[in-house]
DNA sequence: TTGAAGATTCCATCATACTGGAAGGATGAT
DNA sequence: ATCATCCTTCCAGTATGATGGAATCTTCAA
């Protein structure tokens, strides 16, 4: 065995989704902190580490960028720094999905119109970019 | 002048957002159709394309990968076409939408407590990555 | 009419984010 | 013991999505 119950890269991978390869990729982008090694040098992974390889995998497929990743996580890790500036960066973030959130459920709106309504229809056009635009 | 009415690529640039390079780049890319040209050879653009263009400005920031919003057009340009693919191909993209905002909004209520509950807090643990991993 | 500004094409380069492959060491089942 | 499988590092290559620059027209305003 490794360090004390952690798990190879290889078992981190199939519990996170994350292909080995980018697990490393993201340590040494330093988007997370090195692993600890065991005696034979392989990295040793716990619950916490894959949860937050979990969650940089979700942060990616809602089309975050790592550096976005790496701001949040930060965020996550310094939540106890009580600084304004860290409650500031949350707030903006916030902010910033908020925005996000809007505009995907105006386009959500819009292909659910397109559908529902407008298939099979002879009607010249759906003005639904119009209204998108108004959103 | 150029084609009737038209505007010319830094005029549709500097109202969509989106800078002419880039424009030239979607057409190559078949994002966009070729754009219509005047007698000197300029591209002409109307205000569909420009409205087109501010589409795929917000499509790209909100995470949706070119191929997504070649679809997604293709979607909105073929509503006329009354098949039953195209319907279910709008489906999926409601569903994959829906999906999309409730993990932003999952995100969203963690970054909004880590700055409202966990700044300048000595508790050795917010347990939001936990929650965030039930949602 | 003479530039400055903005258009054209084409080709090169960049940034982001992986992904593949070689060469070698460790592990684990037969 | 051996053989597949997984780990290690390192370096190269790929995919996506632009972006920069050169060389050459066109337009427009002074």
């Amino acid at each position: 065995m490794n360090v004390k119950g952690g798990m190879t890269i290889g078992e981190a991978a199939k519990r996170s989704g994350v292909p080995p390869k980018t697990i490393r990729f993201y340590e040494d982008a330093g988007i997370i902190a090195p692993a600890a090694r065991g005696d034979n040098r392989y990295r040793s992974y716990g619950e916490s580490e894959v949860q937050t390889l979990r969650f940089i995998h979700r942060a990616r497929g809602l089309g975050f960028s790592l550096k976005d990743v790496g701001e949040l996580l930060a965020l996550y890790r310094d939540r106890n720094r009580a600084s304004r500036e860290v409650k500031a960066l949350a707030l903006r973030h916030v902010a910033e999905l908020d925005r996000k959130i809007a505009e995907l459920s105006a386009i959500r709106t819009m292909i659910a119109v397109l559908a529902e309504r407008c298939h099979g229809d002879e009607r010249p056009d759906c003005p639904i970019l119009d209204e998108l635009d108004k959103a």
